[in-house]
DNA sequence: CGAGTGATTGACTTAGATCAATGACCGTGG
DNA sequence: CCACGGTCATTGATCTAAGTCAATCACTCG
C-alpha cells in the first residue's frame, strides 16, 4: 500500500540510517533521553512502555517488522516513554537531524513525507473504525470492502489468516468460523488466497 | 492535545477555508468525483461510504465534530468513496490548491502540518493500540496510563463517562461497571471530574 | 522422517452486550 | 418557580458471541 517509511525516504537519509540490534528484553531508549531520531523495525517486535509506581508496565504501543516508533522524536526533545525489544529484534534509525534539515531543504521530500503521514492516518482511521464494529462478521465484511480491489469484489489476501485474524482484532478461531458460515451462506468464496464476495439475492 | 487540524493551518489557508452545509442524508462528494480538498467536519456526523453490488452500504469511515475527512484529496486526483452526512453537519473546506500551494511555499508551514501528522499518527497507533486489549479493566488501564498528567497519577476526564465509553470501544455499562470494582478494589478513586491512581501495594 | 506451523472444527466458559429500571441533574417554558 | 422532558450515571438480570482449550489434518522444511 506504499504506507512504509523507507519507500518514502530520499536516498539522503536512507544514506544516513544506522541499523542497531535489540536482544529481547533490552531497551532501545528509555523515557528522559534526548530523542535521535525515527526508528523502523526491520524485524522483531518492540513495545513502548510507561510503568507506574507499582512497577507494572503498561504497553502503549507495539511495533511490528515494517511499523516505525517514535515519531514523536521529530517534534520532542526527549523521550516520554520505554521502548523495549519484546522478540529479539532489528531496528534502523533515521537520524532525526538528518531528517528535519532534509524536509526543510528538499520541498519535494516534504511533500513525500507529508502524503505518507496522511495515508498513514487513513489507514489507522479506518483500521480503528473497524475496530469499533462488535460482530466478527460485520467485521470481515468491513477488511472485505475496504480492501476489495478494482473489481469491488475481489479481495487478495497477503499473509495468513492468522495474521489477518489478529490485524481484525480476533481470535484466528473466530476468523475460521465466520468465513466458514460466510461461505456457507453464500456471500462470500474462497478461491486460494483469495476472496470473492458475491452478490447478495 | 493540539492534534486538530485547524490549530495548524496558517491564517492564508484558514482565511481561504469555505464551509457548506451539509443536510442528512445528502451528500457531499461521491466516488469519481474530483478531489477539492481537505475536509473538517465542523458540527454533526460524516461517513464514508462504499456500496456493494446489491446496494448495501459498508461505512468506511465515520468523523465527527472536529474530526477530518479526505486526507486522501491531498494526493488522490478522484475520491474513492462517497461522503454522506449522517446527521445535519456542517463541514469547512480547505482547498487543496491553497493547502500544497502553502506546503511547497512556506517550509515552517509544512514542518507544522507535519509535526499535526506525525501526532496524529501517534495518537492513532496508541488508540489501536488500546482496542487490542480484550479486557475492560485492562483497556482503562491503558487509557489512564496514556492520559495520566504530569503526576503520573492524575487523569482530568474531559468529557462525559459516555464519551469515554465510546472512546474505549465499551458500552457505558461496561465501563461504569468496570470503573465500580476499580474503585471498589481500591486500584482508582474518582474525584469529581478526575480518576487518580492508586498505588499497588 | 519428525518438528513446527497453519487451517479447521468441536465443546465449554465467560466477559461484555443488551434490555431494563431508577435516581440525579439541568435547562426551559408556561 | 416549578413541573416536565431530556440526558447522564448507575445497577440488576439475562443472553450470546467470541474467547479459550483442545484435537486433528495438511504441509513444509531441514
Amino acid at each position: 500500500m506504499g504506507e512504509s517509511i523507507h519507500e518514502w525516504l530520499s536516498t539522503t537519509v536512507r544514506a544516513g540510517a544506522v541499523d542497531r540490534t535489540v536482544p529481547a528484553g533490552q531497551s532501545l531508549f528509555r523515557a528522559g533521553d534526548k530523542t535521535v531520531g525515527l526508528y523502523e523495525v526491520l524485524s522483531g517486535t518492540m513495545r513502548l512502555v510507561r510503568y507506574d509506581r507499582s512497577g507494572r508496565e503498561a504497553i502503549l504501543q507495539s511495533a511490528s517488522a515494517g511499523d516505525t516508533l517514535a515519531e514523536a522524536s521529530l517534534y520532542a526533545s526527549t523521550y516520554h516513554c520505554d521502548a523495549v525489544a519484546t522478540t529479539h529484534a532489528v531496528v534502523r534509525l533515521y537520524p532525526k537531524t538528518l531528517l528535519l534539515a532534509e524536509l526543510n531543504r528538499d520541498p519535494k521530500f516534504a511533500q513525500s513525507f507529508t502524503v505518507m503521514l496522511a495515508q498513514q492516518v487513513m489507514g489507522l482511521r479506518t483500521r480503528l473504525e473497524r475496530r469499533n464494529i462488535h460482530s466478527a462478521r460485520d467485521r470481515v465484511r468491513h477488511f472485505l470492502a475496504v480492501n476489495a480491489g478494482a473489481d469491488g469484489r475481489t479481495v487478495a489476501l497477503s499473509g495468513t489468516l492468522k495474521d489477518l485474524a489478529a490485524d481484525l482484532g480476533l481470535t484466528h478461531e473466530a476468523l475460521y468460523r465466520t468465513l466458514a458460515r460466510m461461505t456457507a451462506d453464500g456471500e462470500i468464496k474462497r478461491v486460494g488466497a483469495t476472496i470473492r464476495l458475491n452478490r447478495i439475492v
